[in-house]
DNA sequence: GTGAAAGCGCTAACAG
DNA sequence: CTGTTAGCGCTTTCAC
C-alpha cells in the first residue's frame, strides 16, 4: 500500500488551516497553542497518518538520541548479556540503541564506525576487534563520546570499562595450584587482544608466585572460538606428559575444549581438571560441573552507558575514566581431581 | 576534543576554492571532475576532517540504506544466529542493519517501530512480540516493506519466513511414539504466539495419528524461558503417573527442563526420554545427548533479507510471499529409554 | 496564540 | 568540467 508520498508537516498544516510552526509546536508538546487549534491539528495528523520525520528533525537539532553499540561477536553469549545492560539504561534515559556486529573483522568495524558517525550518533560503546587500529580517529576528530568496553583501546583517551583479566586468570590458576596441580596448561586467546594477553599474564603470575616453572608446552594458542579451544586441547592431548589441569581463556574456547575432551576420551575430573574464563550455559550440565571465572556482564553494560551518557551531556572536556571490574571465581566441581593421582614429576 | 562544529561541504568548498556541487561530485564518486581539482578537494577533506553528513543526505535522497531488525530476545541464541544470516546478506547489498531487542515487550516493540519509521528505515525484519498488535499499522501506512520472521503477523499482508512448527513438533512426537512411548508430555510455549500454538498442534496431530489419547495432565504451559521449562517440569514430576517422555517447545525451555530433571533426580534417558525444539549448545554435553528439532537459522535470516530487498527495490505492489522452511529432526540419544520399562498402563 | 521566514547540509537539475 | 540554485522536512527566532 505504497502511499503517494509521506505526508509532511506542510500537509498537516494545510489540512488544519494553520501554519507549520503551530503544527511543530503541537508535535513537540511545547504548549502555547489554543486547545481548539490543537484539537484540529491532532485530528489532521491522525487523518493523514502523519509521522514526524526524525531525519529532518536531527538535521536541525544536531542530536539524534541514538547511540551505537559495536560488538565483535553476536553469537558469543557474553555480548548479548552486556548489550542488555546497556539497552536497559539507555532506554531509561530516552536513548535508542543501534547494535552492530563486526564478526571480529577490523574492516567491518571501520565501516560501521563511519556509518555511525555519518548518521550522527550521540555516542558509541565499542568492544573493538582491533585495539591498535586507526578507525577511531574519526570518532575522536568529530568529538563523539566513546566508551571502550571489555577491550582497551590504545592511543586514544576514551573512557573504558574493563574486566580485571589478570586477576581473574590469577585466581583460577591459583585455585588449580592449591588443589595440588603442577602441570597446568593454558589455552590462550590471541595476544593481539587485551583479554588474550592479560589472562596469560595472570596465569604466569600465579605460577611464578607459587614457584612453579613455566612449561612452554602447556601454553597453547587459539582464536577466541570453539574451534580454537578444540584444537588447542588436541595439541595438549598429544603431549608425552599431559597436563593435569587446563585453564581456558574464553567461553567459546571452553566449549571447544570440553568437546575435545569428550571426543578424545580424556576424562574431565578424573584425568584432567578444568577452569574456564566466563560462565557458560553448559557449565552446570557437564559432569563434573565446570568451575569458572565469571564476569558481571550486566554491570559492565550499565556502567558503560552511564559513562557515555555523562560525556554526552557534558560540555567541557574531562579526562578519561577507567574502570576495572573484578570477576568472580565460581568454584563448582571441575577443578579438583578426586582421588586420582597427579603427575608430580617435578615435586 | 569537541571541535568547534563539524565541517560541512561548504567549508570544504571554500577551502578548495570550488563550489559545493563539485565537492559533492567528488564525495559521491560521480566522476566528471578534473583530476587536479579532485586532488585539491580530497586534500581539503583530509585537512578539515570532513565527514559527509548522512542525515542531510538521507533527507534529500529519501532512502537511508538502513534496515531495522527487531527481535524479541537477544539472549536467546536462536536470534543472534538468524541475525547473522540477515546481516551477511544485507552487507553484500550495501545495507546497514540496526538491531533492536524488545525483550518480548509489546510496548517496547511499538516504540522501536515508531523510531525506525521516524528514522526512515528502508525496511524491517521483525519477529514480533505481539502478533495481534496494532503497532504494524504505521509500517503499512508508510508503505515500509516488512518481513515477518519466525512469527506470523496476522491481519497484515507482510511477507513471511516461517518454520513449519507443526511438522517439527509432529516429527518429534512421532519419534517418541515410535520408540514405544505412550505417556508423552509437552511443555508448551505461550498460545499467544504462532510457534506456541503450532508446536502444540503438531504434538496433538501425532498423538491422534497414532491413536494415543490426549492426557490433559501431560500438557503444561510456560513462557518461552528457562524458568518456564523449569517449573513445567516440576509440575510434570508431581503427577501420580509421570510421563515417560517429554517434548519441550523451545530451546530455553529445554534448558530449564534439563536443569529441573537434574535437580529432581528424575533420570534423563532412564526414567524419562526427551526431545526439544531447537538445537542448543548443551545438547551434546548432557548424558545422554539430547535429540532435537533443529531449525535452519542462517537460511531463515538470509531468505528474510532477500525478500525484503526485493520489496525495497520493487516499485509496484505485489502480493505477499510466505515461506515455510522445514526443520530437521536430529536424533541423538535422549529419545529412547534403553531397557527401562515404560508405563504402558493404557496399552 | 499564531505565522513568516531563515536555514540545517546535502543532492540534483540546469546553466554556462 | 564547474557553478548556481532550488528544495528535502523540520525547528526556531522574530514579528504581528
Amino acid at each position: 500500500m505504497r502511499t503517494e508520498s509521506k505526508p509532511t508537516i506542510q500537509d498537516v498544516a494545510k489540512h488544519a488551516s494553520v501554519s507549520i510552526a503551530t503544527v511543530s509546536r503541537v508535535i513537540n508538546n511545547q504548549g502555547g497553542v489554543r486547545a481548539e487549534t490543537e484539537k484540529r491539528i491532532v485530528h489532521a495528523i491522525k487523518e493523514l497518518g502523519y509521522v514526524r520525520n526524525a531525519v529532518a528533525r536531527s538535521m536541525k537539532k544536531k542530536e539524534t538520541k541514538m547511540i551505537g553499540i559495536i560488538i565483535p561477536d553476536i553469537n558469543n553469549p557474553f555480548f548479548p548479556l552486556v548489550v542488555s545492560g546497556i539497552e536497559q539504561q539507555a532506554r531509561k534515559k530516552g536513548y535508542y540503541t543501534m547494535l552492530s556486529n563486526t564478526s571480529e573483522s577490523p574492516i567491518v568495524e571501520s565501516e560501521i564506525i563511519n556509518i555511525l558517525v555519518e548518521r550522527g550518533v550521540d555516542g558509541v560503546v565499542i568492544t573493538t576487534a582491533d585495539e591498535y587500529g586507526k578507525q577511531f580517529q574519526i570518532l575522536q576528530e568529530q568529538g563523539i563520546p566513546v566508551v571502550a568496553l571489555d577491550r582497551r583501546i590504545n592511543e586514544y583517551n576514551f573512557d573504558s570499562v574493563l574486566i580485571d583479566n589478570i586477576d581473574g586468570a590469577y585466581q583460577a590458576t591459583k585455585q588449580l595450584i592449591l588443589q595440588g596441580h603442577q602441570d597446568i596448561a593454558i589455552i590462550c586467546g590471541p595476544h593481539s587482544t587485551t583479554p588474550g594477553r592479560d589472562r596469560f599474564a595472570g596465569y604466569l603470575k600465579a605460577l611464578s608466585d607459587y614457584e612453579i616453572p613455566l612449561n612452554d608446552q602447556f601454553v597453547v594458542q587459539g582464536s577466541f572460538s570453539e574451534e580454537g579451544g578444540y584444537s588447542a586441547t588436541r595439541t595438549l592431548n598429544e603431549l608425552e606428559v599431559r597436563p593435569t589441569a587446563i585453564f581456558s581463556s574464553n567461553n567459546l574456547m571452553s566449549i571447544g575444549c570440553i568437546k575435545a575432551l569428550q571426543d578424545l576420551e580424556w576424562r574431565l575430573g578424573e584425568e584432567v581438571a578444568f577452569i574456564g574464563f566466563d560462565d557458560i550455559e553448559i557449565a552446570t550440565f557437564t559432569k563434573p560441573k565446570l568451575s569458572v571465572v565469571s564476569r558481571p556482564m550486566n554491570a559492565l553494560g550499565e556502567l558503560a552507558f552511564q559513562l557515555l551518557h555523562e560525556r554526552i551531556l557534558a560540555n567541557e572536556v574531562f579526562s578519561p575514566r577507567n574502570y576495572l571490574l573484578s570477576p568472580e571465581l565460581k568454584i563448582r566441581e571441575s577443578c579438583h581431581l578426586g582421588n586420582i593421582r597427579l603427575n608430580h614429576k617435578r615435586s
